[in-house]
DNA sequence: CGTGTTTGACCAGCGC
DNA sequence: GCGCTGGTCAAACACG
């Protein structure tokens, strides 16, 4: 009897699974699409032209010591060079799961948590303390569209090798006792950082018409992607972000085919 | 007791 | 110049 229930709860259970596993491929699919669209509209003209001004913009920016550097000086603010944009990384979490912890395979220390005026859940600053010089830092906060999503963005580069395990990489091997935020991927994880950080730039916006394209995979989807997309390029903040984003990789993974790269660290199939 | 987290205060850049 | 805001500091606290 026990073992019939069991056997039950089991398959309930398989089923679960492979309906999350579904929606989570679905999403997938959904956006690699989208970057595929931004990939193609990229090749044109005016876009490329409009990378061109942005870069323009850089370069006279950096010239005059509009764009700040040196972040370890400054405690204040700081605008991230167009070359050196921090990585962002999305990672959703169990909607019931509350903490601003990304698991990455890093050691982190919280050093501060703060909330912003743009999103009022709070967002967590780490610094890297698997190395005392290591100069990386992390700010986690919970995606105002949907805060089962976590965006941790990175600023720097560690100057160790080492780590707890492969950084964005899942393992079957975890660090006993080790920090919370030194635990691995979870299962849905992207971290092209142009790619997402255009997406993040797409969030903001038009927050509505992204939780649908982002979220839901309709069999318009594709319909209603290049109708945003289509309206997002008219705004010139937007496409300039977004050339930006595309050029840089490009450049970088030359040997990545079909646009940009969306690793979402999904099982084969 | 050592280590990490929490949280209020403080600092500095930015926009008006 | 001033207020707003994001980022950092550091004392107090929690936990193993």
């Amino acid at each position: 009897m026990c073992l019939v229930s069991g056997w039950e709860a089991y398959s309930a259970k398989v089923k679960k699974l492979e309906a999350e596993l579904q929606n989570v491929k679905e999403e997938n699919n959904t956006l690699r699409l989208m970057v595929q669209i931004w990939s193609n509209k990229y090749k044109q003209p005016e876009f490329q032209l409009d990378e061109i001004r942005s870069e323009q913009r850089v370069t006279d920016s950096s010239e005059n010591g509009l764009i700040n550097h040196d972040h370890a000086n400054k405690r204040a603010r700081t605008e991230f060079p167009m070359e050196n944009k921090p990585l962002q990384v999305f990672v959703r979490t169990h909607p019931k799961d509350n903490s601003l912890i990304v698991k990455d395979g890093y050691l982190w220390r919280k050093y501060g948590q703060k909330v912003t005026k743009s999103n009022s859940s709070p967002r967590a600053y780490y610094r890297c303390s698997m190395a005392p010089t290591c100069p990386v830092k992390k700010k986690v906060q919970r995606w105002f569209q949907d805060k089962s999503i976590l965006v941790a963005t990175y600023d720097g580069e560690h100057n160790h090798g080492t780590t707890i395990n492969d950084p964005l990489r899942p393992s079957s091997s975890t660090p006993k006792g080790s920090n919370s935020s030194t635990d691995l991927p979870s299962p849905i994880m992207a971290h092209d950082k142009e790619a997402i950080a255009t997406l993040s730039g797409f969030a903001k916006t038009d927050p509505e018409q992204t939780e649908n394209s982002v979220q839901r995979s309709e069999p318009n989807t594709q319909n209603k992607i290049e109708e945003y997309v289509g309206s997002l390029i008219k705004d010139p903040n937007f496409t300039v972000a977004l050339a930006e984003a595309v050029a840089r990789s490009i450049t970088n993974k030359p040997k990545q085919q079909e646009g940009l790269n969306l690793n979402l660290n999904l099982p084969e199939e």
